[in-house]
DNA sequence: AAACAGCGGTCGGCATTACCGAACGGGAGA
DNA sequence: TCTCCCGTTCGGTAATGCCGACCGCTGTTT
């Protein structure tokens, strides 16, 4: 296989950089944070925003995100055939559980929220289509990394962040964690992520029966866990009709 | 200004272009859509996919567009500026009009929302954020064209379709319509775009009074017109006063 | 007020770079 | 089983984009 087409790489590295952090960029930054020259770096830039990847604030000259990416994205979402083939699925879900409902698929050592459906009451929620969340502190991360869906060695990279107490840090605890989801065929995460919340999620397969993406029943630890804290039987045996449901959409023959 | 870095424009030409059809593309479609070698457009397409910014699929070979596309496209709403300091006043808006909201800004000849409160009844609606409207069958893009935000010639570009029999389908019925807006300071449709629907929209000034998007409100045209089919006075009276209040929210003096 | 520092932007020479077109191989349909 | 189609590979070529020094501006400091 042939080497990739280096300006391309640059200009997602670009990219990525400015999606990032929150703040906007200068060129020097960009420049020095990739270690291109300035002149180099200008060259790319100019091209991103001509095509309105990038835009540039007139006031200070320093630069963001553009317009395009934001049409791109949910071209995506429109063309993914994951999400689409989910919807309704993961509406029953959302309605029969009284919880939301995301769907997650990898993406550079994270998960890719790729569909959210609100819990049903009225509470004031934001929309997390396009959030990144950890692989090792979501249950939907750990679905995917246990079937090798996500790697651990990408989520190694990004670092394993201890959010709460309750956050598995170190491999030598993950990987136990990851034979048990295999196992018992769902994951769940209580308060690894933020004191109160937890989750639980499930593979979705496709074709041969490979793991393609996760669904996941999310909310308080109060409501997705029984006194003992440990996941509610009952959600959980929705949360897996519902997979394997959408998998059986998706053309997995029997699971 | 020297020239662009051809192999990043062919890149973004090639996401366009599946984003474009809701229908995967193959590499000899793509390469013959833009004029290029099946060599060159798969060794760009290689690069994109590395990058996550396009994915294959396995069983056809056919490309379409990638993951990474969807957190940048959400990245970009969390850093605009536009957006940030409107919301609140487009919740409100939504609230004491009854209508859905929605925000707009030009892109590639069309008009894209960047912001949508849906209406405050609890009907099924789909979420506009991230969708192209056109320029000259919208009342968001008649503002943008009326400004000078976006140019008549880029709309002329995607070309005048006939939604209706009410659309603006000729370029001698567009300026005058466009002074009007210019003169009221806000701009109107009734079914336009689709009958039975209508809109109203004002434009958002940032620093120097310049026009850096539109806020409208639409909804059935029966509740947006009065009898005589001309939209609402009170509606209009909101809509400007919301329009005004985020224009010094960033930063115009006087408007 | 003047000098400076830091910024984005420009320019021209060099060699690396990515482009092209033809040939390959595998899969699906006939 | 044969054939056509399509994604992929490969090597030669010169056009391409990269580099790093230089420019002009703005805001700050002395």
């Amino acid at each position: 296989m042939a080497g990739p087409v280096q300006s391309i790489e640059r200009a997602a590295a670009i990219l990525r950089l400015l999606a990032g952090g929150p703040r906007r960029l200068g060129l020097g930054e960009v420049a020095a944070s990739l270690g291109l020259a300035k002149g180099t770096a200008h060259g790319i830039l100019r091209t991103l925003q001509h095509v309105d990847f990038v835009e540039q604030d007139a006031a200070t000259g320093k630069y963001q995100l553009g317009a395009a990416l934001l049409h791109l994205g949910t071209s995506y979402l429109d063309v993914n055939e994951l999400r689409s083939r989910s919807i309704n699925w993961a509406d029953a879900l959302a309605g029969r559980s009284g919880e939301a409902v995301r769907l997650g698929t990898p993406l550079e050592g994270r998960v890719l929220i790729i569909h959210h459906v609100f819990r049903p009451d009225d509470t004031l929620q934001t929309l997390d289509v396009g959030s990144l969340l950890p692989l090792h502190a979501s249950s939907l991360g750990k679905v995917l990394l246990a079937f090798g869906t996500a790697t651990v060695e990408s989520a190694l990279e990004v670092g394993l962040e201890a959010y709460t107490r309750h956050t598995l840090v170190v491999r030598e605890d993950l990987n136990p964690a990851l034979a048990e989801i295999r196992e018992q065929g769902w994951a769940a995460e209580v308060q690894e992520m933020s004191m109160g919340d937890a989750g639980i999620a499930a593979p979705i397969r496709g074709h041969g029966g490979l793991v393609v993406g996760a669904i996941g029943v999310s909310g308080p630890v109060e409501r997705i866990c029984d006194s003992k804290g440990r996941p509610q039987p009952a959600l959980i045996t929705l949360l897996r009709e519902a997979a394997r449901a959408i998998s059986r959409n998706l053309g997995a023959a029997r699971w």
